[in-house]
DNA sequence: TGAATGTATACTAAGTTTGTAAACGAAAGG
DNA sequence: CCTTTCGTTTACAAACTTAGTATACATTCA
């Protein structure tokens, strides 16, 4: 019941790129959010490829948000490194359920479902902006 | 942000008992439930130790609730298995922050309790007797 | 007393997470 | 144009967690 420490670091990172209101080389990150450079680099990677965040070559090379802070939340920053806001497997694509037959019937997983996106809802609901003094 | 397997096994144990209204043997629970005996066991040992089944002994034993089903919630049953629900880390009672000295001071921290209290209220709300036809 | 049941501890296999390493690709600037 | 600086990609491996099993033991009741 537990995001991955990696989306953690995430948010850390994103968050500094939204103080940082400027374009900021992986070494930087690394540095001033104590994720270790290599990892730091595989987050960025997956953040980018969820159009948070853009990243330039070169010699003045850097990252920064691909939107404005207030355009960017938690719940998308954590799905965009652990996947989809799942609280039990049943909820996931790959899950075949061995309980019924046709799994839209199961009330127990009518009830996750509604947890769950109350939950996303939240998460969605909480943009960078509101961490930037 | 998942609840495990064994604490979505331990739901339909649960359920399985509400149902029943009577002692039932391990291995009727397995069968109907299609949790396999062993694991079955060390579930309800489980949920023996948070009080919310309780056990007898010899040659007509067997397992019932402790508690009305209108007296059980799913995040009693998930907390008895997979511990304090925390979707953060940083919720939990092991965990040192190496973001701010003081943890209370994170704002980050703040939000993510707030968050988990909402769904951890949510998951005490929803009891067992809703499910029982 | 012994068959049927639950209890307790410890172990193992599989899967996931958390990183690390190395080789490659692209752009700025001299 | 070519070197330096930085980002990209793929693959690997150690550590941890989950899921499930095995073994030995204790209790009850006929």
């Amino acid at each position: 019941m537990r995001i991955t420490h990696e989306a953690d670091y995430a948010i850390r990172v994103a968050h500094y790129l939204a103080c940082a209101n400027d374009k900021v080389s992986a070494k930087q990150i690394s540095e001033s959010t104590g994720v270790t450079l290599r990892f730091a680099l595989k987050i960025l990677r997956k953040l980018i490829q969820a159009d948070l965040v853009k990243s330039f070559k070169g010699v003045s090379g850097g990252y920064m948000l691909n939107r404005s802070s207030s355009d960017i939340s938690f719940g998308e920053i954590i799905e965009a490194i652990d996947g989809p806001i799942a609280i039990n497997h049943c909820l996931t694509a790959e899950f075949d359920c061995t309980r019924v037959a046709q799994k839209s019937q199961c009330d127990f997983r009518r009830m996750f479902a509604a947890i769950n996106k109350q939950l996303r809802d939240e998460l969605y609901s909480i943009t960078l902006d509101k961490f930037v003094s």
